[in-house]
DNA sequence: ATCGTCTATTGATAGTCGTA
DNA sequence: TACGACTATCAATAGACGAT
């Protein structure tokens, strides 16, 4: 049997591997807590992981954030996400190229479609509450 | 004594008092969920929940997100996040008016100066570690 | 009212094993 | 290697109460 969780541990995860697998679970409780706010209280949500790796994880619709992007246009901006320091570098990059682009030319050779699949999933899943998803949108946004 | 958690519901919380207070409880939640992904991880996270009222509670770097909307200028985006689907309407505002301006005129008299310290406290443990490079550009909310 | 505290109860998950 | 399932254990939280 496990050996369930343990204490809680605030100091980063040392191994790679497990780090992966411990990434992969909490990213999936975050999104699912999102879910459960936005279902109860009709709150709107979106969320932007970005992995240890670089990889991006968005919660949300991509294509509104996307399409922001897209408007946005030129001008190089400031990558900045929870967890990096003013300090210590910002990644930048042209905000020409959208981020589902972006997605696209980081993804090729690892796990894309999957990704996708999930999120379409996850969106089916979610129509089952459409329903009072509606309800929940006629609220006061 | 509490009746402690009943399980868990589905649907949008009727009573106003009730529903603020679950959000404010788990909007809290789900912002630690986010420092543990981050923390144990090295996860770069970006989250903007809008209450139902409409009101918006970043998670992350504001200050990169206004700049990238500031960068945006002129055109109007539509405002899409998690929770409102894509055949339910989507509520716009003028892009002209940057997030941070946006936070100032609705969080006047309720943004907290706990919530800044937090973040500024998970900011500098933060830097301890932070060497891996984000890459999300921002996002809309 | 709005907020913090408390507690019963449910929910999330770290580690392990099985499967592809 | 990676993911899914399982399960012991810890964490989150709904509701009640008290303080402001």
């Amino acid at each position: 049997m496990g050996s369930g969780k343990k204490k809680i541990e605030i100091k980063k995860i040392e191994k790679e591997s497990r780090r992966m697998v411990t990434f992969s679970k909490r990213r999936k409780g975050l999104f699912k807590k999102a879910d459960e706010l936005c279902s109860k209280t009709g709150a709107k949500i979106a969320i932007v992981v970005i992995s240890a790796s670089g990889k991006p994880y968005p919660y949300g619709d991509i294509e509104a954030i996307d399409a922001t992007l897209n408007i946005s246009g030129g001008g190089g901006g400031n990558i900045k996400a929870y967890g990096e320091n003013t300090n210590y570098g910002t990644h930048s990059r042209s905000n020409n190229m959208s981020l589902k682009k972006w997605l696209n030319e980081i993804n090729v050779e690892q796990c894309h479609d999957i990704e996708k699949l999930l999120i379409l999933k996850k969106e089916l899943e979610e129509a089952k509450e459409t329903i009072l998803r509606a309800q929940v949108e006629s609220w006061t946004l």
